[in-house]
DNA sequence: CTTGGAGTGTCAACAAGGCTGACGTAATGT
DNA sequence: ACATTACGTCAGCCTTGTTGACACTCCAAG
């Protein structure tokens, strides 16, 4: 495995500082924070009837308001089916508003009702106050840094959603 | 909360780097950068009868040898019942085996078979790939920053597994 | 030796949240 | 007119998580 290879790696001598025994540690960090990262959220979300899925349609909704199910469908990764299946739970609570298209009638664009806006707020307040004092702790260029390797590891069709929010939010 | 503030953070001068907005961007750069960290082995995973949870679960005996299914229990975080069903496949089809302790005879102690090693090597592999491109793209600082950030986000017990094994690993 | 408890395995039942396939409807584009 | 798109929905399946209950083995303490 990560054994009898020499100080020459096996992708060029340019890359030194990346043993296989380093990409296994940077997997497992990955794995551990990923798991930090969920999980405020996700304690808040176990008392509403909510779960991981309702947190990231939310999400996304308040950030891109009056998206279509198309769009968010194509950046959330799943079906139809998935998605409506959390997206009818959320309307029918009121915490989600489906308006009929103005120029195309066969799109529903989304939008958070002032409920959702404020359980929103209460999800990312959470998942915020973890990120921020991770940050403070790293340091401005640790975080730099954090965000080009994330961005390096996207699936460059992800990577362009995550661009296109990233750019119409600043 | 997060709108009409002034240049003043919510959290202090010395913050001034960490906005909601940047913070919401690092949400999502985590969300999206996740799914192509497990898209390469899950695409592998799907052909054989395999999900993540056993791609977890040989991960970590490959790391950590002879583990019990207790500690393992520990840093998966999931209940025995769950990690049982997918351990259960694993010794039925050969990749995993299960010893009885020698000090503690109530112990089972988790090693992976020659065909384990196979398919975690095959595993590890393509999600290595993946990083190590990216940490390429990235740079030496990049990375250092982004281990700092992603250990400054764990659960202090999940911290503490993942230090372990880091140190055990080196 | 008996007993309590720890470590483990297993059964049953259930929920969330993925998936596919199929079908219906309305609106749009050709 | 007809095909296509956007959306909703029903039905059924899978993985992976959960609880609760129970049994077994073994260690250690009384």
């Amino acid at each position: 495995m990560a054994d009898g290879r020499g100080p020459a790696g096996s992708s060029g001598e340019s890359l030194l500082f990346l043993t296989d025994e380093q990409l296994r540690q940077a997997i497992e960090a990955m794995f551990f924070a990923y798991r930090g990262f969920t999980a405020d959220p996700d304690r808040i979300l176990v008392d509403m009837a909510y779960g991981r899925a309702h947190h990231r349609a939310i999400h996304f909704i308040n950030r891109a308001p009056g998206t279509t199910v198309n769009n968010l469908l194509n950046i959330l990764g799943v079906t139809k089916q998935s998605l409506n299946r959390v997206l009818r739970t959320l309307i029918a609570d009121g915490l989600v508003e489906s308006r009929v298209g103005r120029n195309d009638k066969r799109e529903r664009h989304l939008f958070l009702t002032d409920a959702g806006r404020a359980l929103e707020q209460t999800l990312s307040d959470a998942q915020r106050a973890r990120m921020r004092t991770a940050f403070r702790d790293a340091g401005p260029d640790a975080v730099a840094g954090f965000r080009t390797v994330l961005e390096a590891m996207m699936d460059p069709e992800m990577g362009a959603s995550y661009t296109r929010l990233k750019e119409s939010g600043s």
